[in-house]
DNA sequence: CGGACAAGCTGA
DNA sequence: CAGCTTGTCCGG
């Protein structure tokens, strides 16, 4: 096995290592020799040590090969320890692609995700037990690309079933806890699984099923055959801090290049995965369809003059007087009010310093939500300290709803760590993943979410009615979602409440290709001082934000790779998110 | 990222 | 001009 090293040197040419050293704000590579010893372990993906600028280093190496010639190979160091395996070849160049994909030219945060938790020396062997089926033919592009759109109350496993019987798998489900019971069922399906991030070392020698969240979107799968994506439509998909990467972008991508089928599975696909299929998109017969769907009851609410909307309605005083059924409200508006006006002189109620209209808190003083300006509640215009709520809050609907139901109401923030006991709640969207066996959701203010200046609130909203309509269950069971509207021929409201989602595609891809919207154009989002001279300088469409600027290009690799190679102002603090969820 | 070194401010 | 802060550069 050891050779002199005298001999070595002269026979084998040397071997050099690109490396991306683990420090953040440093996106540079730098060359590293492969020494002798290292030569069988260092591979592309190894998680190495390397000395830099004086001090030692993890790293990736990206890439192996011959010196450069610009740089001698006697000014290069060895590298100084091979720590673990890591990222195969063929995320390594996923990373690669996913890099100007969402507008950076930075490999890090891909090779983070695809790295494993903690040092892994060699794959853990598990065998598989289902064999691997022939490549296809060896052409690149999906083979069986498809959505799947199932109700929201139907059993997504046989889909995934069938997807590991074709082969190894990866299966991403939004939410972590989920992809883990979910791991346990296929497992009494006769199927070895790995479930990301803990199993990652299984994952890499080969199970028949990988599962995990968001970041499983680059767990290893040697020889990938199928690709499940549940929930396809779930917000946790997409990595919240920059670069805003999508997983279900990354494995459509990962399954096109590998050669795999790829199935999303939704009750409400979004536009991007409906796209993508074309004709693709299969449906439940409506007789397994409907039964699926919760019971949707409309408050319409739309001939009540303006001052009288009050967000407690008659449809739902009914369901909170009936002691029997568990409550669940949902108000997206926290504090006391979001806007108030004077009660003696009518004025709206704004920042002394901005001018922003002020919100109330549960303190009950007047925040600025602009310039953080706090004051005392008095009418700017007249002193009055009577105040008409406009868009009141949780706190302020809490003690009306309490008055209506005769019973406690408890409210359920964010902040809130232990559930309150009782049969009522009220919260913003937050308290859809805190209570459970509940009778009926109730949407006070579905509009504000329906109409939200968003490009993507219908999906949004969809997706919210979804969630609430499992906490439910199924209309035979007698649970509701209600929700108080003064649009209630909305085509969202109308698809839930017919069980018939299939007719909000043709509407929303249409509106988005009219309005320049993705799927049909990149947009992103740049925030901080330096925006706008950043914006001019990458050359792309631009228009101003209220934080900002909104850019736009034909595709999303044109507007990557312009975010990615336009030099960034000196010292500016930048936040660019591809494909904004809040534009 | 974090160390090295240079340029700028303070105090006598 | 020492002594300190703040900024810019750079690493293989």
């Amino acid at each position: 096995m050891s050779t002199p090293a005298g001999q070595l040197a002269f026979t084998d040419p040397p071997l050099v290592a690109r490396v991306v050293p683990d420090l953040t704000g440093l996106d540079k590579q730098f060359d590293y020799l492969v020494p002798e010893s290292m030569r069988a372990q260092v591979t592309v993906g190894s998680l190495v040590r390397v000395s830099l600028h004086g001090r030692r280093v993890g790293g990736w190496v990206v890439a192996l090969g011959p010196p450069d010639p610009a740089l001698p190979v006697e000014r290069l160091v060895e590298i100084a320890k091979w720590s673990s395996i890591g990222p195969s070849e063929d995320l390594v160049a996923l990373a690669a692609w996913a890099g100007p994909r969402w507008g950076t030219d930075r490999l890090r945060p891909y090779l983070v995700a695809a790295s494993p938790p903690t040092m892994v020396v060699r794959p853990r062997q598990v065998r598989r037990t289902v064999g691997v089926s022939a490549a296809v033919g060896g052409s690149v592009g999906s083979v069986g690309s498809e959505v799947e759109r199932i109700a929201p109350l139907t059993d997504p496993l046989p889909i995934v079933v069938a997807a590991a019987r074709r082969g190894p798998a990866l299966v991403l489900h939004p939410s972590p806890a989920a992809a883990a019971a979910l791991g346990r069922r296929l497992r009494r399906e006769g199927f070895t699984v790995a479930v990301a991030p803990e199993d990652w070392a299984s994952a890499a020698a080969g199970v028949d099923v990988v599962v995990g969240a968001r970041a499983a979107a680059w767990a290893p799968c040697p020889d990938l055959r199928a690709v499940v994506v549940l929930d396809e439509h779930d917000e946790a998909y997409q990595e919240e801090r920059s670069p805003t990467w999508h997983a279900r972008d990354v494995v459509v991508e990962r399954a096109r290049r590998a050669g795999a089928s790829c199935v999303l599975v939704s009750p409400c696909p979004t536009a991007t995965a409906v796209r993508w299929a074309g004709a693709e998109v299969h449906d439940l017969p409506a007789g397994e369809r409907v039964p699926g769907w919760p019971f949707l009851e409309i408050d319409d609410r739309s001939d009540l003059e303006p001052w009288k909307r009050s967000l407690v309605g008659s449809a739902l005083i009914a369901h909170l007087r009936d002691p029997a059924k568990r409550v669940v409200c949902v108000l997206n508006t926290t504090g006391r009010a979001r806007l108030l006006a004077c009660r003696a002189c009518r004025t709206l109620q704004r920042c002394e310093r901005c001018e922003a209209a002020v919100a109330q808190h549960d303190d009950g003083m007047f925040h600025c939500p602009r310039c953080d300006a706090v004051r005392p509640q008095v009418c700017q215009a007249c002193g009055g300290t009577a105040m008409a709520l406009s868009k009141p809050g949780v706190t302020r609907l809490r003690e009306e709803l309490e008055a209506a139901a005769n019973r406690p109401v408890a409210a359920v923030t964010g902040a809130t760590d232990d559930l309150p006991a009782g049969d009522v709640f009220i919260g913003t969207e937050a308290v859809l993943h805190r209570v459970r066996g509940v009778d009926v959701v109730a949407f006070l203010d579905i509009d504000a979410e329906l109409l939200a200046p968003r490009y993507r609130a219908a999906e949004q909203a969809m997706a919210l009615l979804v969630r609430a309509g499992r906490l439910v269950g199924p209309r035979s069971g007698g649970g509701r979602v209600l929700v108080q509207t003064h649009v209630p021929d909305h085509p969202v409201l109308q698809a839930y409440r017919f069980a018939d989602p299939e007719r909000l595609d043709a509407i929303e891809l249409a509106r988005r290709r009219l309005l320049g919207l993705p799927p049909f154009r990149a947009l992103a989002a740049v925030e901080g001082a330096e925006a706008g001279e950043f914006a001019a300088a990458t050359g792309l469409e631009s228009a101003p934000t209220a934080r900002g600027v909104l850019l736009r290009a034909d595709t999303w690799e044109e507007l990557g790779r312009r975010l990615a190679t336009t030099p960034r102002p000196k010292g500016s603090r930048l936040r660019v998110e591809v494909d904004p969820p809040r534009a």
